[in-house]
DNA sequence: CCCGATCACGCGATATGTCT
DNA sequence: AGACATATCGCGTGATCGGG
């Protein structure tokens, strides 16, 4: 997840980088006087922008007003340490999405950033289904008909990504962006060896294929149709009769090879 | 011929084991 | 218990093959 941090002062902006660095978020930060809108339209795409400051002063309403112009289609939450009813009123009437008070766990406001992404792109829960295969975003796993399915980090980000557009064309520049952010992050055949590592291991739990390459362009979540289900279901459950009931122990496997 | 898929490998970080 | 060595894991990249 990608967001743009507007901050009030460059302390605060720099803390909170820090903190939403350490829970996988990839954080830029601006100025509230720097043109918020205009920065967020440049740099973008963001998954969402964060506001911060310490109240709704007529320059924060100004900030909210400037994104909203810029019509991004992405959540704007505004985090202040004081509002009135009226100013909170003004806020979402200029164009925030939420206004959440400081101080607040940053786990907390990480889960409320994801929320409002989630409903935006339209998805109710943090349980996404394509097939037979669930993204659980609240505890980052992943699971095909009620098993686990072992991922890291950089595989649930990929997976999160088309998930939560699923249907739609995820460009190679739209997956570097958000997950490496605006600098120089590594080559795209990184992404490519990604998707093959996530294929193999959904392949080999079970789940029916639901990611479709778009040559020279990206990659798309696609529903499999239920007899492509049907079939990764079989495949599984034959591969699981033939497997040994009984792991062969490395020595004993060297003794046999030799 | 270009681009995606896959394999192999190196590097760095972290976990685990062993010795003092 | 602390220091050090070793193993394991995750990530990124190079090389190669095959398909569009």
């Amino acid at each position: 997840m990608r967001i743009l941090v507007v901050a009030s002062t460059l302390p605060a902006g720099q803390r909170l980088k820090v903190a939403l660095g350490h829970e996988g978020l990839m954080v830029d930060t601006v100025a509230l006087d720097e043109d918020p809108g205009a920065v967020a339209a440049q740099t973008g795409p963001y998954d969402a922008i964060l506001i911060e400051a310490a109240g709704l002063t007529p320059g924060v309403i100004g900030g909210i007003r400037a994104v909203a112009r810029q019509r991004l289609g992405v959540p704007t939450v505004v985090l202040v340490a004081a509002a009135t009813p009226e100013s909170e009123a003004e806020a979402l009437d200029a164009g925030a999405d939420d206004v959440l008070m400081a101080p607040m766990a940053i786990t907390t406001l990480v889960v409320r950033l994801r929320a409002l992404q989630r409903r935006m792109l339209g998805h109710l829960s943090a349980w996404i289904t394509i097939g037979n295969t669930t993204l659980d975003q609240a505890n980052l796993a992943l699971t095909v008909d009620g098993r686990d399915v072992r991922i890291t980090r950089r595989e649930f980000d990929v997976l999160e990504m088309l998930f939560l557009r699923r249907g739609s064309l995820v460009t190679k520049a739209d997956f570097l962006q958000r997950l490496y952010g605006s600098d120089e992050g590594p080559d795209s055949r990184t992404l490519d060896v990604f998707i093959c590592k996530v294929r193999r291991k959904l392949a080999a739990a079970g789940a029916a294929e639901f990611i479709r390459t778009a040559w020279g362009r990206g990659y798309m979540a696609e529903e499999p149709p239920p007899a492509a289900i049907a079939a990764a279901r079989a495949r599984f459950a034959e591969g699981h009769l033939r497997r040994p009931n009984r792991l062969t122990s490395p020595a004993k496997a060297w003794a046999e090879a030799a």
